[in-house]
DNA sequence: TTGTAGGCGTTATCAC
DNA sequence: GTGATAACGCCTACAA
């Protein structure tokens, strides 16, 4: 900027004036321009931040096992529609993989360093590190997904895994199907953890544990390995609430290979709502994710906070329609 | 600093240089850590990038539309390459989402503002607004895909597509099939246009134009489509090569709802060995992509400027190679 | 309207 | 070993 100052022939102050605005007189707003194009001038935003104190930049942590970050079909959502309400705001996103312990230590400064003026934190677990430096510094975040045993003073915005999980299910059953089962993904999870309640407290007296598959991972190969120790526990069974979409096309997959048509001889349903549900043969009834709208609405959280208004503590949980197609 | 200065009875010299490593008296070292556990003090990344001029920060770009950016099987791969290789170096990667005109103009004043001190760019177009910032200000950089058409200093990795679409092809021919197509995706990309130049290469003479199916995109729904026009254009095709692993899968749905078996009636290979790959019955025999290593190799490349080693300029391209499975 | 000068929180270079 | 002090590049009163 020095330079510039100089061959304009005027001093930094008024520089910086017409960088950001303010009352700079028609000659010298010309010549300055000029000097910039010549000179090839970009401010420095360092430079900015330290004396501003702020750097219009939000994180974006999904605290995952890398596997599900890149199969996850709602953190690509999320993050897109966190980007979208951060960018009208002009906040830049940054998304920090975190794939390491070293990862973990090295955004903890990273966050709480002056990068970021605010974070959005997907899956977080009480005991991680991230969110204690958070916490500890006072960062404006908003929490996606996991609604309890988090901090106090940050909000977070998610879905009613229970309810919607129990609202599919009574539809299945509602169909007629008689021996349901479920293939319960991730059940240490919240939202695996949730999903198998709302299941079990949809069939209330019905509910037969030996028809719950419990597996690992939101899967595709889960949902066929699942699928196939049902139908070994119970040839019988003709409905199956499967905790993802994936889960559930690995599950048609394997009642396929076992002979059996969907829906005529076994519905299935997913949750998601993800492209995996119009990719089956018929298309899956699910549960629909808003993936978009959580994301904006955790940027808006964290959006809030910026601009010193209140928010509620506690959690805000969008709504998770259930979409009827034709596998149930 | 300054009150953790104050209250240790030391200089702020004295202070930085037990945060950073030097001569330090056993005394003062002590005054002063029990100082900054005390006022919880956290060092200021922006004030030490001023000084520095560097912000141990790289940037991870990926122009393309966000679709694709949330369906392509290799991003996530490349990412986490790239990441593990940047970490081990102790840089930050900063994952920046385009998704507007608008981010366009923000990332461009991010790149340049001294946020980070060089970027990986996956997917660039030489007309991209970003590529141009990128190449005035020299920011150290690699580029992840498209080999040619770009900057001439800035360096870049990828795979050598039409190499690997002739060499899948021609075992694909070498199976016997005597009526091989093509479903070709995004021939407006270079890999989706070298993907057919290496099919048509590999058929030679026995090229027909009639037996290639273009799609826009290279996913399951485009493949299942593609297949369809190709066998209605002719039923006795027998072979296929599909632009990537979910074009194959979308490609066997269809030829199953077409009552054809694979790999009997129809051979059928894919690009990319995603975990589309392993998920259609039988396993897909496709072309490998070292995504990781890709990512790994790109952030190499931008460690090594940073460092002040000379690089090749021009391309280095990873080895693609053939795994064959049961699908053809 | 414009110039001057102090300060943002660090690091680095000196003397001491 | 340690303490001043000058940058780093920018913003912002305050004066002129």
């Amino acid at each position: 900027m020095h330079d510039i100052a100089a061959t304009a022939g005027v001093s930094r102050g008024t520089v910086s004036r017409v960088l950001n605005g303010g009352y700079v007189s028609a000659s010298a707003r010309a010549a300055i321009e000029r000097a910039i194009r010549e000179v090839g001038y970009v401010p420095n935003t360092a430079a900015r931040n330290l004396v501003m104190q702020r750097s219009q930049a939000i994180g974006f942590i999904v605290l995952e096992p890398h596997s599900l970050f890149l199969e996850d079909p709602n953190i690509g959502g999320i993050m897109l529609g966190a980007n979208a309400a951060l960018s009208a705001a002009d906040y830049q996103m940054v998304n920090l993989v975190v794939d390491s312990e070293r990862d973990t230590a090295r955004i903890t400064r990273y966050l709480s360093g002056g990068f970021v003026d605010g974070a959005i934190i997907v899956s977080a677990r009480s005991h991680d590190p991230i969110i204690q430096v958070v916490g500890g510094i006072a960062l404006p975040s908003a929490f996606v997904g996991h609604p309890r045993d988090l901090h106090p003073d940050i909000p977070y915005v998610g879905i009613d895994n229970i309810a919607s999980a129990e609202e599919i299910t009574r539809r299945l059953v509602a169909t007629g199907r008689r021996r349901v089962g479920m293939i319960a993904s991730a059940v240490d999870r919240d939202s695996g953890a949730d999903r198998l309640i709302g299941f079990q407290r949809a069939l209330g007296p019905a509910f037969d544990e030996a028809l719950v598959a419990e597996v690992p991972l939101y899967d595709f190969a889960c949902g066929a390995k699942g699928m196939r120790t049902l139908l070994e526990r119970d040839p019988t069974i003709d409905g199956v609430f499967a905790a993802s979409d994936a889960v559930a096309a690995g599950a048609m997959e394997a009642l396929r290979e076992a002979g059996r048509t969907v829906p005529d001889d076994v519905g299935v349903v997913g949750f998601d709502d993800s492209s995996w549900a119009t990719r089956t043969r018929p298309h899956l009834s699910t549960v629909h994710q808003p993936a978009g709208d959580i994301g904006s609405r955790a940027a808006d959280l964290v959006l809030r906070q910026l601009r010193g208004e209140s928010i509620d503590r506690g959690g805000v949980l969008m709504p998770s329609p259930v979409v009827w197609r034709a596998s149930a």
